[in-house]
DNA sequence: GTATTTCCTG
DNA sequence: CAGGAAATAC
């Protein structure tokens, strides 16, 4: 039950590197339905059932059906993703006949007797032609029935076997033509998306660069070695086939002059089709350490892909800079973000000189500044009631305040995906060959706006906001996935392959999952509105492709924040009761629990719904915290607390003090830019 | 039944 | 903040 496959369990199409950017001429199009697929209670996400046709099977070494959200999902893949449909179809397609040799789907508790069956047949397909050839080898069960059919003398019947043999044989062939076919049409893609590889390029690469291949081969075949069962057969065998697809793989390549994605990718899947051939059975998976060799090579061999990926990509960014937008691969999705500084009439910007006024604050002991790129004083006190236009922002620059020093300034919030630690490590370590003057110098005095503007939405870099807060969160994955997956004892399956729900399937092409940015959104519409229904979310939150988990998601989110801001309330009222200091604000002429701009509380709220302090929190949100409080503390007062239920009358209250949410907010991306 | 919410935990 | 369970709403 801990196997490794469990730890993909929540992925969603890990194997979408192959439409990592989406067309995006039909990222957008095609309204999408939702797909019912069980779920229920307690299972905030039911239809995260990730759809991951090419190494689905490859998931469940043991042939463990997948499950999810306790229900069974063997028949179908979720195809929650219809925008995928197509390009899944394909995969799937592929993948299937990758691993099932008959074309068919496995599935259920039949999948590893077939899976078995099936590779049981591709090998002695495969080694028999290899007997014919050079008679390498040979299987004792082939031989008897050879000598049965010598001895039958029946020159018939044996043309009728080896016949059927061979239309067996001319099928699988077939097949793998087709797969193959199947796999470069999707690579294509692929190099369409990407834009084409400079000529240059290419010849570097079979001139000089040869040996670069040939280290990444090698090293990636050395990965692949461990799982090759150590019986001669299966090692010549996985040598043969190796030598053979390399040489393949290169003169195809060099036909097609694409690039290296395409070594990377095929090398992928050929590695993984290595371990299939290789491991299948059940005696020698298991003899073998499969399931936690096999999951952390296939980590690895993800994680390096990816970062090789990303690596030459930006390369090639960099090279070619400036690129036309449209093949710039973090643009290939219209960004709607990098129009928003310009896009949003009713947002004023604070003036900069706001950020100066820094008072000292009450140090509280409560609370925490994580951040350490964040300024010793990081609140400004938002006291002057000058400033109550509302909404509004700072100037763009405040995005960076606390997100990683080598961003560029503009570069605010792409809709990159909540990606997961190690993948925004990958992009950070690629984005820092990218702009390493960037470092040390959030400002970046270089940047040009017509550089900037060129690449208005390069670094997608939303991500870096909050990396503190995932880097912790990682650790806390890193607990829970060991004490309640890999039991701890997960000798590679580290939470490194963990990705929340919509994150790598957002990033490896689902395209309108939910960013930083979003999340940045949905804070600062819990000014306005704290018990947003689901019509209000995709209302406001337009570029997000709405399906059950990402609306869950959101959901889960103002749900977080309601219970956050209650906790801080009953917190603060408590303390009032407690102290007889019905008066938070300075002033004592102030009524009564008045939430000033200047006090704890607000501080607080501020904190943690408008982190970076680019939105002036909205007045109306100001008196709800008031009333909630005074709620809260009469409550507390009056004894009401003792009642198991006494919060619910309060937060009948409070919802029913949404108000609207201001228009700029239906606009995709960032409200703040 | 499903969707949503709260509560709890990590 | 996410995940899960339980309760509740529809």
């Amino acid at each position: 039950m801990d196997s490794p496959s469990d730890l993909f369990g929540r992925q969603s199409s890990l194997i979408s590197p192959f439409v990592l950017y989406p067309d995006p001429s039909t990222a957008l199009d095609l309204p999408r339905h939702l797909t019912p697929s069980g779920g229920g209670h307690g299972a905030p996400y039911p239809g995260a059932n990730p759809s991951y046709p090419l190494i689905h099977h490859l998931l469940q070494p043991g042939g463990a059906p997948m499950r999810s959200g306790g229900e069974l999902h063997l028949d179908r893949y979720n195809m929650e993703e219809e925008g995928m449909e197509e390009e899944e179809e394909e995969e799937e397609g592929m993948g299937g006949r990758l691993v099932g040799v008959g074309g068919k789907r496995l599935s259920g508790d039949a999948l590893e007797a077939d899976w078995s069956y099936d590779m049981m047949r591709v090998k002695r397909l495969r080694l028999e032609s290899l007997d014919k050839g050079d008679g390498e080898i040979g299987l004792e069960e082939e031989e008897e029935e050879e000598e049965k059919r010598r001895r039958s003398a029946e020159r018939g019947n044996r043309e009728k076997g080896r016949e059927g043999r061979r239309r067996e044989r001319e099928e699988l062939k077939e097949q793998l033509e087709e797969a193959r076919g199947r796999l470069k049409a999707l690579q294509e893609k692929v190099w369409k998306a990407f834009g084409e590889r400079p000529a240059q390029e290419e010849e570097k690469r079979w001139t000089g660069g040869e040996q670069e291949e040939d280290e990444e081969v090698g090293e990636i075949d050395d990965l692949s070695l461990p799982f090759i069962p150590s019986s001669p057969h299966f090692q010549g065998i996985a040598r043969r086939d190796r030598k053979a697809r390399d040489h393949e793989k290169r003169s195809e390549e060099q036909r097609n002059a694409n690039g290296g994605g395409e070594v990377l990718l095929e090398g992928v899947l050929e590695r993984a089709a290595v371990w299939m051939g290789c491991g299948v059975v059940r005696g020698e998976w298991e003899r073998f350490g499969g399931e936690q060799k096999f999951a952390q090579a296939l980590k690895q061999e993800l994680g390096s892909a990816v970062a090789r990926v990303i690596d030459r990509v930006l390369r090639l960014y960099t090279q070619n800079e400036p690129l036309p937008p449209s093949i710039h691969p973090f643009t290939l999705a219209p960004s709607p973000y990098q129009e928003q500084s310009e896009a949003l009439p009713l947002i004023t910007r604070r003036p900069d000189n706001r950020r100066n006024h820094l008072l000292p604050l009450n140090n509280h002991p409560n609370i925490r500044t994580k951040n350490p790129l964040l300024p010793p004083h990081p609140f400004p006190p938002l006291c002057q009631p000058h400033h109550h236009t509302h909404p509004a922002l700072l100037p763009p620059s405040s995005c960076h305040k606390d997100s990683s020093p080598f961003l560029p300034p503009s570069s605010c919030p792409l809709p990159l995906p909540l990606l997961h630690y190690t993948m925004q490590q990958l992009f950070t370590r690629s984005l820092s060959h990218l702009h390493p003057l960037h470092k040390g110098n959030p400002f970046l005095p270089h940047l040009t706006p017509s550089s900037s503007s060129s690449h208005p939405s390069f670094p997608p870099l939303a991500v870096m906001e909050g990396l503190d807060r995932l880097d912790g969160g990682l650790q806390h994955h890193h607990e829970r996935d060991g004490g309640m997956r890999g039991g701890g004892r997960d000798g590679g399956m580290d939470s490194g392959m963990y990705l929340g729900p919509g994150s790598i399937s957002f990033f490896f092409g689902g395209g309108e999952g939910l960013s930083p940015c979003h999340l940045k959104k949905a804070k600062l519409m819990f000014f306005y509105a704290r018990y947003p229904s689901s019509n209000t979310l995709k209302t406001y939150f337009p570029d997000v492709k709405f399906n059950r988990c990402v609306t869950s998601q959101l959901i889960k989110w103002f749900s977080n924040f309601r219970e956050f801001f209650y906790i801080q309330m009953e917190r603060f009222a408590r303390q009032a009761a407690r102290d007889g200091a019905p008066c938070l604000g300075r002033e004592g002429r102030e009524p009564p629990l008045r939430l000033g701009r200047d006090t704890e509380l607000y501080r607080i709220l501020n904190m943690h719904y408008n982190k970076s302090n680019d939105y002036q929190v909205p007045d109306r949100f100001v008196e709800i915290a008031e009333l909630a409080l005074r709620e809260f503390y009469t409550a507390i007062q009056t004894g009401r607390d003792s009642d198991p239920c006494w919060k619910k009358s309060i937060y009948k209250i409070v919802c029913k003090l949404d108000s609207p949410v201001p228009d700029s907010f239906r606009l995709p991306g960032c409200p703040m830019g």
